[in-house]
DNA sequence: TTGTGTGAATCTCTTCACAGCT
DNA sequence: AGCTGTGAAGAGATTCACACAA
């Protein structure tokens, strides 16, 4: 295990992301600086060095860092040098939108499931991807190796559903359920909250 | 105006809609402690007082906050004690999505009209909401009055479309696009971006 | 006695500024 | 000359801890 990662701001991170991002503008040439990438990106030059720094010297000093190299080991570090099987848990409204929005598949997050407790979807399929009754999800997450879940279901069910879904095993959960749910440390959760945010945006708006 | 905030941090703002959340769960019963209200929400107690402190001085020492009463106090600041006139921009998988969720109106954001450049979507209504062409933009917004605008298009056309509604004079934007938009300064921007959450999960998911 | 409100301490993140590498 | 990498300073957010109000 290479990675070791102490005291790494989670604002970093986020930003790898948007690095990642505008490096895919800058094709495959040559080097890039600091201060252009932070031009892109609306950063400052010294918190892209400094966010780099933390894994790493991929710098040269006199030229910038090297484009396509900067791009695959930001990859690595995000996990996104790889394909993730991915189960969509809730087919409502938006359950249905996330399963049809490409950019998922684009970015290597592959839906190969989706669960729902809706006796009229179970057993047919939608985008090419089968429905299944929330019960089976311990069995499909071991046979097809899962390894992350979205949860787009009703707030009111979303714990329930949450603690299945750590009982089966995932370690990775993306949580668009607006709702401040529990997992064990062991678990990575990262919650999409709309509600929430509107609320900011209506706050900021309103000063 | 009696409002004027300075100093507060913006992770504040982010932890009043938790707090107004779980005061929803405590009826009108009189008064709820801040280590209470940690508890349901997860922070610290002391992170409460000192939110709650930036806004004035609502609890009564020895007994706590009156339920009611702070709940009405953070909805007035959130800006959420009061009905939001919005325009959806954007009617693809995302954007029907959002159309027929329900949360958003129960909170007092309503969508009063949506706009595509679709022509073979234009004319028409759908969740009885007119879908209109966005070139109609600017004359819908003053006439209903709308003050913000979600934006559900993909990214490559969100600059463009930002560009338009900031035109319009609306003045609170949420943004799906992933893309990182520019508005002036006078304008609200909160942005939600899906692969950005994603790739953070796949991050710390990785370690 | 209980629990708020808040200075002071602590911890975290960002910017400054520059030594040193190319 | 140009740009990275990073100590040190600065800014911001959170926790500590306690005086004081009910």
């Amino acid at each position: 295990m290479e990675r070791k990662k102490a005291n790494i701001p989670v604002t970093t991170v986020y930003r790898l992301s948007y690095y990642c991002r505008a490096l895919l503008e800058c094709g495959t040439s040559g080097f890039i600086s600091s201060q252009d990438l932070a031009k892109l990106t609306g950063f400052s030059d010294a918190l892209v060095r400094r966010d780099l720094s933390y894994f790493g010297r991929f710098g040269i000093p006199g030229r910038g860092y090297p484009v396509s190299e900067l791009r695959e080991k930001i990859s690595r570090i995000l996990g996104i040098d790889r394909k993730w099987k991915v189960a969509l848990i809730g087919l409502g409204n938006l359950g249905s939108a996330l399963l049809r929005y490409k950019a998922f598949e684009k970015q290597g997050f592959q839906i190969v499931a989706v669960f729902d407790s809706d006796p009229g979807k179970i057993g047919k399929s939608r985008s090419g991807v089968e429905i299944w009754d929330i019960n089976q999800l311990e069995k499909e997450v071991r046979k097809r190796q899962i390894e992350m879940a979205i949860i787009a279901v009703p707030a009111d069910a979303a714990q329930e559903v949450i603690g299945r879904v750590v009982g089966s095993g995932i370690k990775a959960i993306l949580n668009f359920a607006p709702m401040k749910v529990k997992v064990p440390g062991s678990v990575s959760l990262v919650n999409i909250d709309f509600t929430v945010e509107l609320e900011r945006l209506s706050c900021v708006a309103t000063r």
